[in-house]
DNA sequence: AATGAAATTTTCACATT
DNA sequence: AATGTGAAAATTTCATT
């Protein structure tokens, strides 16, 4: 589902540009131009192949949980014995189809599903578990949920100036 | 850390607009407009109080693990003996100047933390795990990866034009 | 809630190194 | 290949009605 764009080759101001705008997209062009010691043009230049190439996927307004109302957040552990294809879209059906769902792993381990989920009350995870359990035909389901948010962030980390990522040695 | 607005009223043209800019930042304030059927200048004032009242929290970049080569998210589950004041700073600010911890969470149950971890490799991630280790006395610290993404959004779920969310009854 | 207008920003064609 | 110049188009922002 979500497609994943190969490494791409970054020189120090890419990097410099990704931190900016990933830290706030409001910036403007001549803005962030500044901060990486460009003319206006050159990092505009950069920002949209940077787009193009899909390092900068999207751009988005973060919203507040607490202040929509679902501020509670659920770690749901699945277990399953069930494995075939049929079943695999099934289950990513069910969860695409469900806006709570915010995150959905397959995972290593003793786990086979990880899935986070926004909800306002523990009374509507429930409802959201038993769309979920109705919908597809899971062994083992635990449910963890999220006493404190110390940290949350979208930015992923970027290379130091340094250490430059070459892939294409 | 994280600090979350209360909850806020909003009417369904609000839910409407930050349904759009949660999906997508880069629409101008006329293209919300239209879709959501308020002039230009309506709309405008609309989201610039939604931003002063705290509930679009911020706009930023989305940028592709894949592409800057930290595709490998690994779920950290930590126990801990210790839970003074002095022992939860210190483990806070070593999350917080470990950019590759994108989340972390105090949990209720079995499990004290929860740390979302954003890395180039296992080795990385053993790094990290070192790093975190000897920062901080941990008891007990499992780690779990993710095989695969099959869902991951920062759009919130958010109540639907008719079940208006009213918090000033 | 609509009008209008100034300031800013985006976007790109063209020339340059 | 990547940068600088300049200019048109789009957008943001706000004062006024």
């Amino acid at each position: 589902m979500t497609s994943r764009a190969r490494p791409v080759a970054l020189d120090p101001a890419d990097i410099r540009i990704l931190a900016a705008l990933q830290e706030d997209g409001t910036l403007s062009v001549a803005a962030v131009a500044e901060r990486v010691n460009l003319s206006t043009n050159a990092c505009w230049r950069r920002i949209k192949r940077l787009e193009d190439d899909g390092v900068i996927r999207r751009r988005v307004a973060l919203l507040d949980a607490g202040a929509l109302g679902v501020g509670v957040t659920v770690f749901v552990n699945v277990r399953t014995s069930e494995h075939s294809d049929e079943w695999t879209r099934t289950f990513q059906a069910a969860v695409d189809a469900m806006p709570e769902v915010v995150e959905f792993y397959r995972m290593s381990g003793e786990v086979d599903y990880l899935l986070k989920v926004q909800v306002a009350s523990i009374a509507d995870y429930d409802a959201v578990y038993r769309r979920l359990t109705s919908a597809v035909k899971l062994t083992d389901v635990s449910s963890a949920f999220a006493m404190e948010e110390m940290k949350h962030t979208t930015a992923l980390p970027l290379p130091t100036a340094r250490a430059s990522n070459r892939y294409d040695d």
